[in-house]
DNA sequence: GGATCTGTTCTATAAGTGATAGAACAGATT
DNA sequence: AATCTGTTCTATCACTTATAGAACAGATCC
């Protein structure tokens, strides 16, 4: 598996590794029952330490993302169709940083139209299942 | 100036500082060329060292939103009608951050239209100026 | 002029986090 | 038996966060 990281940047290298595999998920890459490489095996693929893996994979398994077990290893635990729609009250903390973060466009003098499109073009690039969770207008991929 | 702030949340106070004036921006609360606290009054009423306040006004100010200086104080710099529109660069860590928060919601089993959504209702807690950059086909606030 | 408030800069400390490292254990596979 | 797996523990080093005190230069007010 190969994860683009940035050893230098400012954004820790255990989430940088939560963050690209949560990519992954919702892009259709890794769909749910997939597997993923063994904490040793992406820590020698990386050329970082198989801790900072472990701990990556940790978030993601608090997160309810992942399944970790001796036996199968780590794979991918939620299929977005079927599964509970979220932990209630993360539906508020992914609400209240999407607000920072769309109010920081709107601060920098980015257009209601423009914020929009970039949002659009970024759930483009999701596979959402055939029959979303209570609604399924949006785009997907048909 | 009475801020949200959380002392022993996960996120840094200074970065609460910025993200709350951030929104304050967008939102028309602090419009352009409005004034800020001073360092020391709004460490004050936080009940936080001046040096902290200090670090999220640095912050505002290198993103280009706060123009800082002994004479006036701390006054909002951008207005996002005639400003630059951004500075280049800065949009796509902008947009790289908005691909990862958005996948975060698709793994979690939201729905293209449930994320759109919540998109729209942030939008339109924004104040939009008259004429948007190049577009205004969005909400805003007639 | 003198006092005061401002932003800015410097050093310093204590606590926490991030990343590395080594070692060990228990379950599963070969 | 040997090997690989996830998991846990301790330990170290560097960096960040938040606090604190002090000092300086410009601006304002009495």
């Amino acid at each position: 598996m190969l994860l683009p990281i940035e050893p230098d940047g400012p954004v820790p290298i255990y989430q940088q590794i939560r963050d690209r595999i949560v990519e992954a998920i919702a892009s259709g890459v890794q769909p749910a029952g997939s597997g993923l490489p063994s904490v040793r095996q992406l820590a020698v693929d990386l050329g970082v330490n198989f801790h900072t893996v472990n701990k990556g994979y940790d978030a993601l398994r608090r997160e309810g993302l992942l399944r970790i077990g001796r036996k199968s290893g780590a794979v991918v635990r939620r299929d977005p169709a079927s599964g509970p729609p979220e932990d209630p009250g993360l539906i508020d903390d992914w609400a209240a940083r999407l607000h920072t973060l769309l109010a920081e466009a709107a601060a920098q003098g980015m257009s209601a139209a423009q914020i929009m499109a970039h949002c659009e073009a970024a759930i483009a690039g999701f596979a959402f299942p055939p029959g979303g969770s209570t609604a399924s207008a949006g785009g997907g991929r048909p």
